[in-house]
DNA sequence: ATGGTCGACTCTCGA
């Protein structure tokens, strides 16, 4: 059977409704993590989700923030957020298992300005990331770290990087790629680039640069990372930009992979 | 890496 795995900064779930239903029922993805759903937990529109075929588990606050994953099939051990501290997170954090395969679904903070003490909590956060795959899984399970990583990892992830490698930016950033390397040292493989070494393969794409699209003046900074046992059995990965092409889009558009098992 | 637009909420903040 094939399992197939999306995530998607909806930027406000209640929002984008009139987009992700008819997209579930198109695209049928196994499960969908979602980031920025901007939804607190008893607004969270299960119903229709659930009209729709999918199971939900969410976890939001008024405004900000806030993350969910929906699947088709049972979710299991349900956990939000990190047990590293004492300090009140943010819900930017969901973990479950769905058919024997783990879900880390983040969004990951943006972190404003490279001199704004975001920018340093959000090179902490990747810390913490690595110290929760360490403290609650094995690199050897079948596991998935996705979501809206806020991190463009190399020069073609983002537009103006083969003009201008040493321009800098939150999201690309010495700093914040050596920060994903070093979560991604534990052990994990970004699943689109093994299929797509091209440039101009973007997810976001920001509501103020007008014609960006075809300009191709966008972000990789959504991402699918499986740990390398379940990377092997990654047979197609790609992004999914009609979603953005719609009236009233999400700035992101939907990331996919398809793993298979015989 | 600019300037610009959106969403949620009260008009400004976060992205």
């Amino acid at each position: 059977m094939s399992f197939t795995v999306a995530t998607w900064n909806v930027n406000s779930i209640r929002a984008r409704m009139h987009i992700l239903l008819p997209w579930l029922d198109e695209a049928k993805p196994d499960v969908v993590c979602l980031q920025e759903t901007k939804v607190p937990n008893e607004a969270f529109p299960a119903e229709a989700i659930e009209g729709a075929g999918y199971q939900a588990a969410f976890r939001g606050q008024k405004s900000y923030n806030g993350v969910a994953i929906l699947s088709r099939h049972d979710i299991q051990d349900i956990r939000s957020g990190f047990d590293d501290d004492g300090e009140p997170d943010e819900p930017r954090l969901l973990t479950a298992t769905i058919h024997g395969i783990t879900l880390v679904n983040t969004y990951v903070p943006q972190g404003r300005d490279l001199d704004h003490p975001m920018f340093e909590y959000k090179l902490e956060w990747f810390g913490r990331i690595r110290r929760l795959l360490e403290e609650r899984f094995s690199p050897a399970e079948d596991l998935l770290w996705v979501g809206d990583l806020n991190v463009a990892p190399t020069p073609i992830d983002v537009w103006w990087g083969t003009q201008k490698p040493d321009a800098e930016h939150v999201c690309y950033h010495p700093r914040v790629t050596d920060a994903l390397d070093r979560v991604m040292a534990w052990g994990l493989v970004d699943a689109f680039r093994t299929h797509h070494p091209e440039p101009d393969q973007y997810t976001y794409y920001d509501y103020r640069a007008k014609g960006a699209i075809e300009a191709r003046k966008g972000w990789r900074i959504d991402h699918i990372l499986a740990t390398a046992g379940l990377a092997e059995r990654c047979s197609d990965a790609w992004i999914d930009l009609e979603p953005r092409r719609k009236v009233k889009p999400s700035d992101h558009t939907p990331l996919l992979a398809t793993f298979d098992f015989s």
